[in-house]
DNA sequence: ATATCATATGAACAAATATTCAAATGAAAG
DNA sequence: CTTTCATTTGAATATTTGTTCATATGATAT
C-alpha cells in the first residue's frame, strides 16, 4: 500500500470494505461532470433564467430586461446554460431565441423547491 | 420609471408583459435558498460523500479514509450538508454516524446520472 | 460597402469557495 | 483530572466564479 493512500486509513475498514464501497461510487470523470451540472443551477441569476424560459421561448434582451440586467451578463450565463445543454437556442434574423433543452430541468428545479420548502 | 429598472429595457416588452413574467418567478428568498441547494451538489467531494451515505451510514473517519481524504476537510464538508439538511448524524461515543436525511438526494443525483449520460 | 442592431467574447476585478494546517471541543477510559 | 481519540473549528491560501466594460461578430437594411 502506497504512503499517500495510507494516509487517513482507518483501523475500522478491512480492504475488502474499502474496496466495495470504491465500487458504488461513479468513476471519477463522471462525478466531476454531475458536479459540474449542478453548478449550473447553484446561481440564482441562472434559476432565474431557467424559470423565465420554462414559460416558452425568449431573446436574450428579453431576459434582460425582465431580470433589470445587461445583455452581456445574460449571455455569459446562456453560455454556461448552453454548456450544461440546458438550454437550446434558434435565430430569427439578428435574434436568438433561446428555450429549455429538455423536461429534466423542471424535475430538478421541482425537487429543490419541495425540498427547500419542507 | 426609475433610471435603475430603465437600463437594460426592451421595447419589445410591454409593461403588462414585464409584470406577468415577474409573476412567474419564485420570490427571491427562495431564489437563494434554491441555488444554495444546488451549489451542496456542485462539487465532487460532496457528491462523493452523498453517494458513500446512499450504502448507509458512515462516521467522519470512515468516509476520510474511503475517501483518501483529511478528517478535517471531510467535516467542513459535511457541515454545509448538514446546512443543506442533506444528511443527520446520530452519536455513539466519541464516533457520530452521519446518513441522508431524506430521499431528495436519491432523486436529485438520479436525474442528473440520466442527464449527463444521454 | 457602411451603418445598425442583437448577441457574443475576452480580460480584469471582486467575491465566493475548497482544502490545509494548527488548535479546540467533547466524550470515554484510566 | 488527565489522556486519548473522533470530530470540529478558524484562519490562511489558492482556485473558481460572476459581473463589468470594451470590443468583436454576424445578420440585416440602406
Amino acid at each position: 500500500m502506497s504512503p499517500a493512500e495510507d494516509l487517513y486509513s482507518n483501523s475500522a475498514l478491512s480492504l475488502s470494505d474499502s474496496r466495495k464501497r470504491k465500487e458504488v461510487l461513479p468513476p471519477e470523470g463522471e462525478l466531476r461532470s454531475l458536479s459540474d451540472f449542478f453548478k449550473v443551477f447553484g446561481d440564482a441569476t441562472r434559476l432565474k433564467i431557467l424559470f423565465l424560459l420554462g414559460e416558452g421561448e425568449r431573446c436574450v434582451g428579453e431576459i434582460a430586461a425582465l431580470m433589470e440586467m445587461s445583455p452581456s451578463a445574460v449571455s455569459h450565463q446562456l453560455k454556461l446554460l448552453k454548456g450544461a445543454k440546458l438550454v437550446r437556442f434558434r435565430r430569427e434574423g439578428k435574434t436568438l431565441f433561446y428555450s429549455l433543452a429538455d423536461e429534466h430541468v423542471h424535475m430538478i428545479t421541482k425537487i429543490g423547491l419541495e425540498h427547500i420548502r419542507e
